[in-house]
DNA sequence: GTCTATAAGTCGATAGAC
DNA sequence: GTCTATCGACTTATAGAC
């Protein structure tokens, strides 16, 4: 495996002091020092702090948007693509961990443009996320629910994931992805 | 109704700045500005800023816990008492939207002793929830789930109502309540 | 109780030596 | 490419006039 860049280098280290101070919360001076340098240095390797911010979201939004695009280019069934979606945010908070708490909370500290763009393919993924929901709901699989009161409750699950799964290590992701789609999709109640 | 105090009307304001860009990302002019006044003359109402924080916090992590006690105090089924705690969230959702914000998210910024208490009392709430939902399980109303996992997947989904609802006013908090049993204990798939 | 003025510190970012 | 030194803006909070 090649070695990671400085600039990647840089890049999980800010990705990991956002995730647990926030960004407006660290400074340049706590990032140079997890890296191990002086603060002014490491703007030979990027240009400011918020394209730190920037490109860990927008490697995390895109990374969503081909998933979502990967699942609806399948010929599965509609509940099928569902659980797919299920194993698509599994498999990307155990991959990007720190990286995932960025988009789930710091996204508000985004600047313009790439607040709009990023809002923009936020509002696209979950329009996806719905209509599949609705399929479901169409073609007999789901039940009659609020669509968005589904959705909502599905993504809230799957966004916070992250954070679980970094107090619960011992469970491996194959079994998560079990449990969260038997989770979301028959809920907890025996006789429904 | 009586008349807000005046340093209701800052923790107020606080909480609602404090919700758009955050504890470390509003600043002593901002709530000054939303209030009406200079900073300084904050100060003549509030010992310093973190107490903004602390206080909101601290009132929102009490009535969970009051009402937990409250739930437990009565002599209804455990699945009734689970029931009883998600109408719990979604009434101080509705309620406290503002401040229920801060505790989802900007809770990290909280200073030691604070910090500390208020940890005690999530993880005290958080273990009667679970325990609801083990006695759920062995009186036979629930499924053999993995308990943490029906846990966290609850409440990631309750702690996240208070976003959903800003944007979906027009639902009643009644058909709401009725809506995130439902889909929260008998899931979105037709047959099981 | 509100104001102006300001202290004392931290922030992001840059200049220039090496 | 890393460092030291520093700029200018912003931060929380206080002092003291009114």
């Amino acid at each position: 495996m090649q070695d990671k860049s400085k600039k990647e280098v840089i890049m999980d280290c800010a990705a990991k002091l956002f995730r647990k101070k926030g960004y407006k919360g660290t400074s340049m001076r706590d990032i140079a020092q997890e890296v191990g340098v002086e603060a002014a240095s490491l703007y030979n390797h990027i240009q400011n702090k918020q394209q730190l911010l920037r490109e860990s979201l927008m490697i995390i939004a895109h990374l969503f948007t081909k998933g979502m695009e990967d699942v609806n280019n399948t010929s599965l069934s509609d509940i099928a693509k569902f659980e797919e979606l299920i194993r698509l945010h599994v498999r990307l908070s155990v991959k990007h961990t720190d990286k995932i708490s960025i988009i789930t909370s710091e996204w508000v500290h985004l600047n313009e443009p790439a607040l709009s763009e990023y809002l923009q393919l936020r509002t696209a993924y979950e329009e996806k996320f719905k209509h599949i929901i609705k399929a479901c709901i169409q073609d007999g699989s789901f039940k009659q629910v609020n669509t968005d009161i589904a959705l909502f409750s599905t993504l809230s699950t799957l966004h916070w994931l992250y954070s679980w799964y970094s107090k619960n290590r011992d469970i491996s992701p194959v079994e998560l992805e079990y449990q969260m789609i038997h989770c979301l999709m028959d809920g907890l109640r025996i006789r429904a």
